[in-house]
DNA sequence: GCCCAGGAGTGTG
DNA sequence: CACACTCATGGG
């Protein structure tokens, strides 16, 4: 099934591939190819907008990506917001197209619980690992992302075969520890005290509770720091301190559209390294 | 071999 | 509160 659908500003390769979510993956044609709940889903951009092929298909898919995408949000109105930072305003025309993701909160939850201490193509492995012992299968190789239910059958040591480590426990304790009817209870928390139950879960500290907050459940003021915006807060605001000091500094200056400020500012920070591309300076 | 990675849990001062 | 230590594992 293949359609087309208007999102803009919308920049595939910089909002996929900047390590907010990690199932999708560049194809040599430029388009991206990725699940989304039971689609096997690719995405390009055409010269309307979008265009999307999925399969095997269903008449909400438009609506499942425009969700995924955040095609409602006002990225004008947010980088206006956002401009208000010197730092931020000398640089943000050029992540425009950077949309934070809608992805599901389940699938949010896990997969940055897998995340700790992990580097971005070893979560995707594990991901991956996951989801083709436990997702049920749509394609050649390609699986759903394992449902609660799916989960909740495996044990530790064959969690463990799939490269988790030490994480295979947590995963384990989250399936007895929530259900659906949790997660949609999450749904109705404000920022602040969805921050606290999601915290209280087995393997979710301050950093992934922040990042299911913002790419899970949508909480765009939610503003995730790891080493990499440790090092960008300390190199572009001189701000330095415990992960509260941060956050509180963080929501002060950006507001409600924090987690935008944070993605911004995590894009640049790690591909400054690389290539020595610098969106945003302190000069 | 050495270092680090989208950290969290536990114990201690 | 803050800090130190431990927890597995793969890749540069």
């Amino acid at each position: 099934m293949k359609f087309e659908t208007r999102i803009a500003p919308l920049d595939l390769d910089i909002t996929l591939g900047c390590g907010q979510t990690f199932r999708w993956r560049r194809r040599e044609d430029g388009a991206w190819q990725g699940v989304l709940g039971d689609q096997l889903v690719s995405l390009a951009m055409g010269a309307y907008g979008l265009v999307v092929d999925s399969s095997p298909g269903r008449h909400d898919v438009e609506a499942m990506v425009r969700e995924y995408l955040r095609a409602e949000d006002d990225i004008a109105k947010i980088q206006r917001r956002l401009g208000r930072d010197a730092v931020l305003a000398r640089g943000m025309r050029e992540v425009k197209g950077l949309r934070i993701v809608k992805m599901d909160e389940w699938e949010c939850l896990v997969s940055y619980l897998l995340a700790t201490y992990a580097n971005i193509p070893r979560i995707a492995r594990m991901i991956e690992s996951v989801s083709s012992t436990w997702g049920a299968q749509i394609a050649d190789r390609v699986h759903e992302f394992p449902s609660r239910d799916d989960l909740s059958g495996a044990s530790e040591s064959e969690l463990k075969r799939c490269g988790l480590g030490y994480r295979a426990r947590y995963v384990r304790e989250l399936c007895d520890a929530v259900d659906m009817s949790s997660m949609r209870r999450f749904r109705r928390l404000g920022y602040e005290d969805l921050r606290e139950a999601l915290k209280e879960l087995p393997g979710v500290g301050d950093k992934v509770a922040d990042c299911v907050c913002l790419f899970g459940f949508g909480r765009l003021e939610a503003f995730p720091i790891d080493v990499w915006m440790e090092r960008a807060l300390a190199r572009l605001y001189k701000a330095k301190g415990s992960y509260r000091k941060l956050r509180m500094f963080a929501l002060e200056k950006f507001g409600p559209f924090a987690g935008y400020a944070q993605e911004y500012l995590y894009y640049n920070e790690r591909l400054r390294a690389p290539d020595g591309t610098c969106v945003f300076s302190h000069k």
